[in-house]
DNA sequence: CCAAAAGTGTTCTCCATACACCCATGC
DNA sequence: GCATGGGTGTATGGAGAACACTTTTGG
């Protein structure tokens, strides 16, 4: 029992950054909901609220994601804890902070049926923020930026189907600087990750590009070689 | 105040994974304390205890290193959060994880005043370790091993003066495998990050060694005009 | 003078980069 | 037929990897 502990104690709760791309707009964006409760109500904030006795910290931060954004089934992994004292003028709370990657498909509106309302941001102009969470966005901007080059994460934040150019587009919006198609192509069909499917894009007025999907077979096998995932 | 929330409130610890060094011998090793109160009585674990009110999660971490252990200021870096229900047989109790670096210099034997003893175990061979602490560590080694090669941290773990094999060692022995010394003397000295000292090694069987120390103002410039470290 | 580790250059290969044009499609 | 993005190859330079011998010092 955590009260037979000889020091108060804090209140420990999950907030989650919820990164999502606009491909038209080639924006990265941040979802946030407005409070309905103080403190800080009527501004915006990442989504969280307090672990639950029985849950793990992940499923925690699942829980409130779905509970205040209605998304769930989504990459999900976990940041950075920030407890420093006065973070929250309710108390001690201690934030065990999580990001989450959504895909396009399915999220691209989220309408919710409780008063508070959830939007997305263009991250390059969020409004003032709740508690430290500007902070926190800053946190998982660093890390996502830093862990896309080495990892294949950015995948999580296409539609499952998806052109070159549209990952492309993905990696110049999050390291923000232009890249080389004919490089980035190279360097995409050399680490032989891509399924190339028989589907075209359509609806463009262009001509149609071919749509791919992320194969995680080879990338699992490409792993245990000890061949490393790098943009 | 924290009892105000209607949910039942977890405690909250943090534990530390402390790395050092050892140049003779060659090995990494991590510093445990012997358990003196139940649960665990007498196993082996990470330093660690309750986070006070008041106090930062870096700051309870630091405190708890230099109660259980005696080591302070030091390289000192949130690992991750465990808070997996039933990690702690004693309740709900989610622990802040946190890694140190220390150098040999003055912490090669830690002798402490009270009961509990605290000792070097070479990280190939840890005993069984209370809690989930085995875990902890593992992550913690993931860790070291991966941002030795990014960021500039293995000098934490060597003495201010150093000589460039030692430097070397380090490297083999977190990454584990042998690596050629010209291409790792060209790379090391091509970042000009050392500043070579008009001082020399003394005491060895054989020629002695130039020292260098790592040279914090260079590195933070490199750093500015947005070149990296890496190995 | 012997043992042991310090210190030093060159070659080759491969990967990152720079760069420009034709192709397919919708309108 | 034209506008729009899709898709393709080559040449060059730089960095990493492979590789062996001489130098210095203590014993």
């Amino acid at each position: 029992m955590a009260h037979k502990y000889q020091y108060e104690m804090p209140a420990v709760a999950v907030d989650c950054v919820i990164f999502g791309l606009d491909l038209e707009t080639k924006d990265l964006k941040v979802m946030l909901i407005e409070r309905d409760l103080e403190p800080f109500a009527g501004m915006w904030a990442i989504p969280g609220g307090f672990v639950r006795r029985g849950e793990s910290l992940e499923q925690a931060a699942a829980r409130e994601l779905e509970e205040e954004t209605g998304i769930n089934d989504v990459f999900l992994e976990q940041l950075y804890t920030f407890g420093d004292p006065g973070r929250d003028p309710r108390g001690w709370v201690i934030s065990v902070a999580y990001y989450a990657l959504v895909s396009p498909e399915g999220h691209r509106v989220v309408a919710r049926t409780d008063a508070r309302q959830a939007a997305w941001f263009t991250v390059k102009r969020l409004p003032h923020l709740a508690f430290d969470h500007a902070r926190i966005v800053q946190v998982a901007l660093e890390r996502l930026r830093g862990k896309l080059s080495y990892a294949p994460i950015g995948f999580e934040l296409l539609p499952r189907k998806f052109t070159v150019r549209q990952l492309q587009n993905l990696y110049e919006i999050v390291v923000g600087r232009k890249l080389d198609n004919r490089n980035f192509r190279k360097k995409i069909f050399g680490m032989d990750l891509l399924r190339e499917l028989d589907e075209m894009q359509h609806g463009v007025p262009h001509r149609a590009a071919r749509l791919y999907t992320f194969d995680e077979r080879k990338y699992k096998q490409l792993v245990k070689q000890g061949l490393a995932f790098e943009i």
